[in-house]
DNA sequence: ATTGGCACTCAGATCCATTGAGTGCTAATA
DNA sequence: TATTAGCACTCAATGGATCTGAGTGCCAAT
């Protein structure tokens, strides 16, 4: 379709555009890359790029600036993404080998993320979907007082506090917590809320007001794993790139921290040929996000997915640094989930 | 020290300034309120209040802009502050009421507080300070792998999953279990640490080598615990108040996020007599922070203060409703947590 | 102590000329 | 046919120069 040395122009144009925020010219082009042809043939070569849309000019006379649609073609070109240093490799290691614990990961890899690239670093909670119930533990706090708790077996732990105005007895807990392993333990979430019900309803004597009062809980529980969550980290990165948003950043935070609008976008990208899924400028479909670029990579929990990891950036990004630290960073976290989860 | 009505005149000049956020000056000083004076006499005034560098004119011939100084005497002499309306009174319980989780409910709060100021709202998790152990739990998760959990009376939650690489037997973690609860239960999280380690060091035979592996996680666990943490909220309303801030909010933000800083902040706050504390402007230490403001309350877990809860936002600040929300949110915060907590 | 009057200041808006990077087009060239 | 040199043209950005008006400080009068 497009040619040669205009696609190559199309990525020096990208990359110059990235490093120098300025809009590229075709003298600047020809002097700063040897495409061995004079500065008018590059103009020729830019006139068909700007027919196809993949660049622009900002103002009548002055240099061109890739569009969407040619961050995209620039990024499918991409044939190899910039492999971390090994200062990075370490870094992310050393941040990822401290802990076993899943919301600790989490936290420690979403700042390094943000760290690694510079930008806001976002990590969505492992999502039920094929989540099943490892153990359930019910302590006792005070005479008056429980404490219920859901361990899933993505190594999400879940807890609430629960009044038992009447009191309780000992060994009624005991009974109810081994009905509820034995029922519940390697169950799907899903499933978790039917058969628990008739967990309620079963008992009988002592139990069943002690189940009742239960039972209702640990389906919030369910509920609140359900719903999906993100962590997010180095949202001063994107204030820092102020200038590269039209008029103000502040609905690009806003954006951002709506849980809800960002779970939904992540949701439905798709893996390409790097591992990696990528959204550029308006290619998502949420308004004030039109010129920042998400780049995500699921990350998985013995074998199969079940969440994703990304970064998200003004447009003008350095694509190929950012996809190699999305992508060595899923899979650490995948390696440190398998390893020791 | 300063007389009556140049003191008034102060009040005007920041109050005008919050509303208009342009410097003030003589003439629309005298129209807006009714002092009853010429616009000659209030110039006389401000010379008064520039005198004591309660003001300050931005350039030779311009209106004039309170300064930090200015900003304290105004509420210094603030009588009363502005009590929440009906709807967001109804607003903060429909927030607190749902939940008896501790992390849920600071979550709920530091999210209602930032909406009710539209400033940053942050809390900092109740402190280890007088915190003690409530319960220490140990739970099987599989054959080679425990959960340890220690619970705090503050309603602090730890968790952490132990490998034992050479397995376990049930029976000796239930007699770990007993043993660190008889003996840990009740004492300050200070004692834990020597406690644990006599634990450890009296055990025998088979619990021996469980014991050693557990109680160093159980003093890792403390450790965190005592690691102080906040809880932040609403950053893009900072972002919103961009041109209140010289430069760029970038440097602001990555100072409110630096943790380690804002702990130090609040911290070291005491409160006056409005049951507030305030900083304002370079009243704090941090350089990044000398236009902002930060309005801070207490609030307290069974009678003992165990944390703080509070706003920041630029030093050009509504701080009579500010106050008022951190004030009455501190409060809830309190029931909240005394009653069902 | 307060006020009207007045000369003075200065940030900000408006206008204008200049500059220069960059373009598009054309005619010549390989 | 693809490339190139040359040239006229465009237009954002820059830097005065000028104007305006809100606001001041001060003084003499009340």
């Amino acid at each position: 379709m497009i040619p040669d040395r205009p696609l190559e122009v199309l990525k020096a144009i990208v990359r110059d555009y990235i490093a120098s925020k300025e809009p590229v010219g075709s003298k600047s082009l020809v002097e700063r890359h040897s495409f061995g042809v004079s500065a008018a043939t590059i103009r020729n070569d830019m006139a068909i790029l700007e027919e196809e849309e993949l660049i622009v000019a900002p103002h009548t006379s002055s240099g061109r600036v890739p569009t969407d649609k040619g961050y995209r073609m620039f990024v499918d070109q991409l044939s190899e993404v910039k492999p971390l240093s090994a200062a990075e490799k370490v870094a992310i290691e050393g941040f990822l080998s401290k802990s076993s614990d899943l919301d600790e990961t989490l936290s420690q890899t979403v700042r390094a993320l943000s760290q690694l690239t510079n930008q806001v670093a976002l990590v969505q909670y492992p999502s039920l979907g094929r989540a099943s119930v490892r153990h359930i533990e019910i302590i006792s706090i005070d005479d008056k007082r429980l404490l219920l708790m859901l361990i899933t077996d993505s190594g999400r732990i879940q807890q609430h506090v629960l009044d038992i105005p009447g009191g309780y007895e000992a060994g009624d807990v005991e009974k109810l917590r081994n009905m509820l392993n034995e029922s519940l333990t390697g169950k799907g979430l899903a499933e978790v809320s039917a058969i628990a019900k008739t967990i309620a309803q079963k008992s009988t004597g002592k139990i069943k007001p002690l189940a009742e009062r239960v039972t209702p809980e640990l389906l919030a529980l369910v509920d609140a794993n359900s719903q999906e969550k993100i962590l997010l980290a180095g949202t001063s990165n994107l204030a820092r790139r102020e200038d590269d948003f039209p008029g103000s950043i502040s609905p690009v935070l806003e954006a951002i921290e709506e849980q809800v609008v960002l779970l939904k976008l992540i949701s439905e990208m798709q893996a390409d040929q790097h591992g990696v899924s990528l959204l550029i400028g308006r290619e998502n479909s949420v308004d004030a996000l039109s010129s920042t670029s998400v780049v995500i990579s699921g990350y998985e929990n013995q074998g199969s997915e079940i969440a994703r990891v990304g970064v998200i950036g003004p447009t003008r990004m350095d694509y190929s640094s950012n996809i190699g630290a999305v992508r060595a960073v899923a899979r650490y976290l995948t390696k440190s989930l398998g390893g020791s989860q």
